[in-house]
DNA sequence: AACTGTGAAACCATTCACAGCA
DNA sequence: TGCTGTGAATGGTTTCACAGTT
């Protein structure tokens, strides 16, 4: 037997950044740069040379030493490191007012997700049709037996996990979750998480830090003032 | 001079994580508990038990040895550490689709937030009143010195921005961002960025990768049978 | 000369494992 | 005895600084 061929793997956090580098190389190229260099990209992308530097070195070596990255060379990489040149059907299940903003969102298509159907369990939706697709309920849309790749959840907490489960036994193993709830699917599933409230909390705690800061400081100098 | 009064510093990644702690405690409340142990909080909320302990300790301490954490206790302390007794209000600037699902969304007023202005630069937009506030220019909203300290921004990427800045010189200092750019503000304003192509592309990669291990291990287990 | 790719160092976060306390 | 709070160990990420390459 030959040796494993160990697949090169890709720290998470330097994943998560790879979006940011492909939305800044767009933007050079639009601009009609053709090669760029590690300090220009990073700034562009918000991040320290250094670093985009290591991010990409994960993905193999694009660049040209004393010279730098092509622009439209990293660009392709990146974009098919990301999977973005396969077309992944996704089911979007809740059509309250979110899943009907995502329906709109361009976003989508424009990366090689297809909407494929649209679920709610609301009969007073069910067979509306949204964006040119109808909405099923769930049960309708098992039966129909499409294959889904991509799932985006947008129900209330309370049916996220019964959803969620219902979507990886018909083979979903990605999963996009804007219920206010961990998921407990099989560790293969991809999950992301967008956590509105949560986000709201972690900012009210650096606002509130930064408001007692400024009390502070305002006493600090009303004290100095004064003596 | 006396020693500085030197603030407890909560990494960002124990604050990230406290509002699931709030939520996994609320849920408890709800079902009668009155005590808790890190395990029983640490399986709800998803984490592991010693990381919540270290996580709680940055706050202070708050358990009893040998007994646990009391559940009413604790959540206050959370809910006044993460800012949720103070009144914070909010604009929201770009009044789309997902403007206006953020209108129509509970999270907002259950936790302090209240929006107080509503901001989109189309004319036809401008006037209509939606969720009980009307939309205004960004000018009329400028003009009209309201103070805010929450900015929603869910405009196109490119005005964004423009729009930053401008809340940030009223005085706004906490900004939840939707559109696809990185905000460029001053360090002491905080942002959050909650953005949807980039939780997409995330997702593409690890499905592509399992794909990519599946023809592998189908390839592999086909060779073997045939070997 | 200019800029990448990368060892080595520094930093931050998580987990272990147990001392300390009710 | 049972469970918290925390030193110490581990693992992961970022940054430095420079050797290597065009």
């Amino acid at each position: 037997m030959s040796a494993e061929p160990t697949r090169r793997e890709v720290p998470g956090a330097s994943v998560a950044r790879l979006p940011a580098y492909r939305r800044a190389l767009m933007a050079l190229a639009e601009e009609g740069s053709v090669r760029v260099s590690s300090a220009e990209l990073a700034a562009e992308s918000g991040v320290q040379p250094a670093q985009l530097r290591r991010d990409l070195s994960h993905l193999g070596s694009y660049g040209v030493r004393g010279v730098g990255y092509d622009v439209a060379d990293l660009t392709a990489q990146i974009t098919a490191e990301l999977g973005l040149l396969t077309d992944w059907p996704v089911v979007i299940v809740g059509m309250g007012h979110l899943g009907r903003a995502l329906v709109a969102f361009r976003g989508f298509s424009r990366r090689g997700f297809h909407i494929v159907a649209l679920v709610d369990d609301n009969p007073d939706i069910v067979g509306e049709v949204i964006g040119g697709v109808p909405v099923q309920s769930l049960d309708a849309f098992v039966a129909s037996g499409i294959s889904v790749d991509f799932g985006v959840i947008t129900t209330p907490a309370s049916s996220a996990n019964r959803v969620a489960s219902v979507l990886v036994d018909l083979g979903v193993h990605s999963i996009l979750n804007f219920a206010a709830t961990k998921l407990s699917v099989p560790s293969s599933v991809g999950v992301r998480r967008v956590d509105l409230s949560s986000d709201l909390e972690i900012l009210a705690f650096h606002a509130q830090r930064r408001s007692a800061d400024d009390l502070r400081a305002a006493a600090l100098s009303e004290a100095e003032a004064t003596s």
